[in-house]
RNA sequence: GCGGCUGUAGCUCAGCUGGUAGAGCCCUCGGUUGUGGUCCGAGUGGUCGUGGGUUCGAGCCCCAUCAGUCGCCCCA
């Protein structure tokens, strides 16, 4: 007999899996988020893990970061032309979707979605192939209300102050604000300025200053947009500090006034959440108004862990009508594993979803333990009957490895009563099945 | 796609100027009769990422390759 050849057991980088204590937890985000999504009216879909290549290039150069799926041994007469691949967010989807369902879906269509998204990038941390992301968006027919920006903002910082993640902040702009900027400064290449503007907070105001100059702008329009760029408040004022520039033109003017009217209708969230800060760009293309990031105060650098904004007729390329939206996503799995390896997650001593291991005493009384267990499972709780009669001190050890809390022990001989054992206190009571309830005094 | 760093037991690592591998944790069993977490004892486990080269001899040196990781680009 020739030994098989044993592969070392690997995932693929990027492709994040967790134990069971740590999937435990991400199952309870998972709920939280979807609870709270609901609570603000957003309705669930979930679209295919694939799209046509076409749909998903439809929008912008992201031809390096997709996916394209095939099979191993292609059919030569396969006469589809049609080329698969995995969605690299849900939004182009949704696009997709929107359009398609046109005439059976309600508008503004409100939406959540939480899905896995891949793309094919160098991992990092906090940076996967393979991640899940929590979306909201609002779609509407020709128009959707501005107060919708606010409320996006709401829903995350909501969120987010629920999942015990420690001080965050979201910052908000309008992209119209730095493009009608440029307009009044006479810049008309202006993908160099945002990239600049955007990295201010991760590179300094001197390293925003040599990336424009490198851009071949006068001394003093760099300046203007240095101070643009360090415009950070927490309430309407940062509209007087970019007037204070001196610039104006129509397109700076209806930025300011729609981040204006988004801060205002954000001033019931305790202060510090939420702050208008104008060197917010973001790079997708998309977005035309409102844009969104989310930081980890810890750690800025980290990147965002929540981010989106305003588009203007997202489903344009797929159907014959004017779908403007907004959305928001929340990067489950970038701030999820950043909580895992800082070692902020909560109780990882749970293994499995157990309240209560059931012990067998021996191999014979195990009908009537399973009827313990019945009755218990019947009740609510979460029952484990243990799998053989061996020594209590294997069913005992068992289930603290597991870490489940409670063990319970029926009759070892007729007549006596139940008891029941918390793991954590070790103290040890009698309990009738009927009636126990886990509490202080369990 | 471009740069820097790393690659020894399941995990974290040690291994001095080259002489054919160690620790801790984990895991398994035991410390007798119906109960864990401590302690004690014993045990399993590595062709030192892979392939070449130098050498009497390489985990340690050289080359290549693969993988991981960090930074850039970009982004959740």
């Amino acid at each position: 007999m020739t030994d098989p050849k044993i592969y070392k057991p690997r995932a693929v980088t990027g492709f994040p899996e967790w134990l069971p204590e740590v999937r435990r937890i991400e199952q309870q985000w998972m709920d939280h988020i979807r609870k709270v999504f609901e609570s603000y009216g957003f309705c669930s879909i979930e679209t295919p893990s694939i799209e046509e290549l076409d749909v998903l290039r439809a929008k912008g150069e992201v031809d390096k970061e997709i996916y394209v799926l095939e099979r191993l041994h292609k059919d030569d007469n396969d006469k589809s032309d049609a080329r698969l691949a995995l969605h690299f967010d849900q939004t182009v989807p949704l696009a997709r979707y929107v359009a398609q369902h046109f005439n059976e879906l309600d508008f503004p269509f409100k939406r959540y979605q939480m899905q896995r998204v891949w793309r094919g990038e160098r991992p990092q941390a906090g940076r996967f192939r393979e991640f899940y992301q929590c979306d909201i968006d609002v779609i509407g027919v020709d128009n959707v209300p501005l107060h919708f920006d606010s409320e996006l903002a709401a829903i995350m910082v909501d969120i987010l102050r629920g999942l015990d993640i420690g001080p965050f902040q979201m910052q908000i702009s309008n992209r119209k604000i730095l493009i009608g900027l440029c307009e009044g400064l006479g810049i008309s290449n202006i993908a160099p300025v945002t990239r600049a503007i955007d990295k201010i907070e991760k590179i300094g105001a001197e390293g925003t200053r040599q990336l424009l100059s490198e851009a071949h702008l006068p001394a003093q329009i760099i300046e203007t947009l240095i101070s643009f760029a360090q415009i950070k408040t927490e309430n309407e004022s940062f509209v007087e500090k970019v007037l204070a520039l001196g610039v104006s033109s129509p397109t700076l003017a209806e930025g300011i006034a729609e981040l204006a009217s988004v801060m205002a209708r954000l001033t019931h969230i305790e202060r510090g959440y939420v702050v208008a800060d104008l060197s917010i760009v973001r790079g997708l293309d998309y977005y035309t108004g409102t844009v969104y990031e989310t930081k980890l105060l810890e750690n800025r650098d980290f990147g965002s862990i929540c981010s989106g904004g305003r588009y203007d007729d997202l489903a344009g390329s797929y159907i014959n009508k004017h779908l403007p939206g907004v959305g928001i996503s929340i990067g489950l799995s970038r701030l999820f594993d950043y909580m895992r390896i800082n070692g902020k997650l909560g109780d990882l001593t749970r293994k499995s979803p157990t309240d209560i291991l059931v012990c067998l005493p021996s191999d014979e009384n195990r009908n009537a333990a399973a009827e313990v267990a019945k009755i218990l499972r019947d009740r609510g709780l979460n029952v484990e009957l243990y799998h053989s009669g061996q020594k209590i001190k294997k069913q005992m050890e068992y289930a603290v490895r597991k870490g489940i809390p409670f063990v319970w022990f029926p009759p070892f001989d007729v007549g006596q009563p139940h008891e029941v054992k918390n793991m954590k206190t070790g103290t040890q009571s009698t309990a009738d099945p009927k009636t126990w309830m886990i509490g202080k005094n369990s």
